[in-house]
RNA sequence: GACCCCGUCGUGUAGCCUGGUCUAGGACAAGAGCUUUUCAAGCUCUCGACACGGGUUCAAAUCCCGUCGGGGUCACCA
């Protein structure tokens, strides 16, 4: 059976390459009906924190990788002094005492050799160990280095298929001597491509976010990373871009990866992310909007009695400021609205602004551009059609406001930006008629009469 | 510096293994246009690459060698 880990270190957050490499572990495991093992590298005590332990498994549920196993390499420390000790006394490693004061290290003794690996990715590769020198087995500390505990880990924990980024390499060789020396299975290695950032090199904060979290504050959807790192380094053939993990893991294998590094790219990201937004169910992505409605004072959740209560509970939204009461269908509606223009989700509560509060900001370049003229006859005649409609929905809206630049003897667009500057405070949006429909024919009204008074 | 990996449009890739169908395909980005009620989306079009030099061959992006370029690793860090 196929059993893949995936092993980061909780210095630091899961970033983008780390999440890259889980991918590509977790779909090979589901690829082969195998085992996704989790193993938390935390043996730099110094360094290990918790925190980090957390963020990494949030956000490796976060896009989705489920893992079968978890172990803690903190928790395994007699295992590799056991299988060091079998090393010293079979005469593959001797102790030594490398500082004045420190205790003893244990060290394996490299004999001079070729060591050859079969990489899945990129075939054979060779390696002279006389370029390699003595390794450290046990820290002064008592606790393992990397390459010891990764193997003694990956051959315990019966892992066929190591496939983790290609700046182990050079590690590879040492490994498999140690694998050598313990009379242990060597598994199968697989060396991914790293991600670089935009100026080549790694990937840092610098040219961009590193942290997947980063990207879910950001407004990312999960699926919409998923596809992007899967495309950084594979293809589904066929000129396939979008594809569903399904999908992926059906035609997934490791040795169609590629071998080049790949470049970060931001803007095809937002692409992936759109083209997800648009596509997500309006219920669905409307409740990933609302906890950031609510963290903008937007919308506040409470009880049907009026009281508080957290954002997860509750049946209704309203607006703070005016007590005006929402319902989850009309956020949903509004959902639809932006969804097909949103590049992340934190996009909506800046273009949907006006919705939510009366304070609305009129961007100083678009009142120049739309307001400059005095319009209050014609904003007084729209009101006038507005309060002459039977009924207030999209259809009557347009209609009624087409009669009155037919009347006007004005083009359409005359008056389309003025008014929706006036109602948004802004000149990109969706469908004025639209706007108008789900702002509310107050709320409409308000906004324009405020206009006409300020002396337009 | 030594060792290792990699090298197709700006980016990500298809093609490479099994030379001819490649005047190199499609995607993102960029530019232009259509639509029009702005933006986004959508549609149409344009720009744009086999790193270079040698071989091998009737024929090379594809096979071989070299050069150059980029990246990675050389810890009692993982």
């Amino acid at each position: 059976m196929v059993r893949v880990r995936f092993a980061p270190s909780p210095t630091g957050n899961l970033h983008i390459g780390g999440g890259r490499t889980a991918l590509f572990n977790w779909l090979y495991a589901q690829a082969k009906s195998g085992k996704f093992i989790l193993r938390i590298e935390d043996t730099d005590q110094e360094r290990s924190k918790q925190e980090y332990v957390e963020e990494i498994l949030n956000s490796l549920k976060w896009l989705g990788f489920n893992w079968d196993e978890i172990y803690y390499q903190s928790k395994r420390f007699n295992i590799y002094t056991e299988y060091a000790n079998k090393l010293l006394k079979e005469g593959r490693a001797y102790k030594e005492k490398l500082a004045e004061r420190s205790s003893e290290t244990i060290i394996f003794k490299v004999n001079p050799g070729k060591i050859k690996i079969n990489d899945l990715i990129r075939q054979e590769i060779e390696f002279d160990t006389a370029l390699i020198k003595d390794q450290v087995l046990i820290k002064s500390d008592g606790t393992p280095t990397y390459n010891f505990a990764c193997v003694v880990d990956d051959a315990t924990m019966d892992i066929t298929h190591v496939i983790r980024g290609d700046d182990h390499i050079s590690n590879t060789p040492k490994q498999v001597m140690l694998y050598e020396a313990l009379g242990l299975a060597v598994p199968k290695f697989a060396h991914l491509p790293l991600i670089l950032g935009m100026e080549g090199g790694r990937l840092s904060k610098r040219t961009g976010a590193t942290a997947i979290s980063d990207y879910r504050k950001m407004g990312y959807l999960a699926q919409a990373l998923v596809n992007y790192l899967l495309l950084l380094s594979w293809a589904p053939g066929e000129n396939r871009e979008r594809i569903d993990i399904k999908e992926a893991i059906k035609l997934f294998d490791v040795s169609d990866v590629n071998k080049t590094a790949a470049t970060f790219d931001l803007k095809k990201l937002n692409w992936f992310n759109n083209q997800y937004l648009k596509n997500e169910d309006s219920e669905k992505l409307a409740d990933q909007i609302i906890p950031l409605l609510i963290e903008k004072n937007y919308i506040v959740k409470e009880n049907f009695d009026g009281s508080a209560c957290p954002p997860s509970a509750g049946s209704l939204t309203i607006n703070p400021e005016r007590s005006r009461r929402i319902d989850r269908q009309y956020l949903v509606s509004l959902v639809k609205l932006f969804q097909a223009r949103l590049s992340t989700i934190n996009d909506f509560s800046d273009w949907a602004d006006f919705f939510f509060t009366e304070d609305i900001t009129i961007d100083p370049k678009a009142k120049e551009k739309y307001l400059s003229s005095d319009l209050s006859r014609e904003f007084k005649l729209f009101i006038n059609k507005l309060d002459g409609l039977d009924k207030f929905d999209i259809d009557s809206i347009e209609e009624s406001f087409r009669k009155l630049v037919e009347e006007l003897g004005i083009e359409s667009k005359a008056l389309i930006h003025p008014i929706r500057v006036a109602i948004t405070g802004k000149t990109i949006g969706p469908g004025l008629f639209e706007v108008i429909y789900y702002l509310g024919k107050d709320r409409t009204k308000a906004r324009l009469l405020k206009w006409i008074e300020r002396g337009g």
